[in-house]
DNA sequence: GAATTTGGGAATTGGA
DNA sequence: GTCCAATTCCCAAATT
């Protein structure tokens, strides 16, 4: 399985530091051949392995074309097992997991789907389902190593800290929260690529609507509301 | 009216 | 030792 990519800007860094490790790694998981001029072909399951269990950044980007994630399931894992092996586990240069973007890289995981849903894709607008947020939670704390067993209301706490960040914000809807414009072009490059998209905040971070009236905060969630509603099958 | 959800203070933890 | 990003505990208020 192997995918190019014709733009290594997409990818920045990231590319540049799996490129470096390939090259000195030259087994059946971890291969890449140069192709046309600036057009690289690489071994996929080296690259997701790569930025998922060494860079620790989520999956997103990948997982965010449907096909490439089918093409990941029909992996072995044996494969993708072996080509992990010897990956820094912890210690350094392994960036600590965000919760963002744990919660991120679950929402483009399908197991994960009876737990965390988008809303809003094209505005990182989501939701909890309530009946197995626990197990979300649960999940987490358990990847997370934590001592005692990770809860929803413990880990909603963590969440209502980005609120002054900016990194996720409550939306005033039941369980939903949305994704900050930059985190969400962070996270999944890729899936912005080539399109218009604009964002719409639920809350604007223009000074001049910080000091809105209460109608005007309303008139925003209103918009928003339907929006969501709008987009939701799409 | 009970259960769920939201919100935040404050102390603590663990990694970088 | 300091800082950051949670984690843990706790309680109150709002919403469903």
């Amino acid at each position: 399985i192997t995918c190019s990519f014709p733009d290594q800007d997409v990818l920045g860094q990231a590319f540049e530091d799996a490129l470096e490790v390939l090259q000195q790694h030259s087994d059946r998981e971890m291969q890449y051949s140069p192709g046309k001029k600036g057009h690289y072909s690489i071994s996929f399951t080296a690259l997701y392995v790569y930025k998922k269990v060494h860079l620790e950044n989520s999956a997103a980007d990948f997982y965010a074309d449907e096909t490439v994630y089918h093409m990941l399931q029909n992996t072995p894992e044996s494969q993708v097992m072996h080509a992990a092996a010897g990956q820094p586990k912890a210690g350094k240069g392994r960036k600590k997991l965000r919760l963002f973007e744990y919660l991120h890289e679950s929402l483009y995981d399908p197991a994960m789907a009876n737990c965390i849903q988008w809303v809003d894709k094209p505005n990182g607008v989501f939701q909890f389902v309530s009946k197995n947020k626990e197990k979300l939670a649960e999940l987490w704390g358990e990847r997370k190593g934590n001592r005692k067993i990770m809860t929803y209301q413990k880990m909603a706490r963590a969440l209502r800290n980005y609120g002054r960040t900016g990194e996720i914000i409550k939306i005033r809807r039941k369980l939903t929260y949305q994704f900050s414009a930059v985190v969400l072009k962070r996270l999944a490059p890729s899936y912005f690529l080539g399109k218009e998209t604009v964002y719409h905040p639920y809350i604007q971070s223009n000074q001049e609507y910080q000091c809105a009236d209460d109608w005007m905060s309303y008139s925003n969630y209103m918009y928003n509301n339907g929006y969501a509603l709008q987009h939701a099958n799409s």
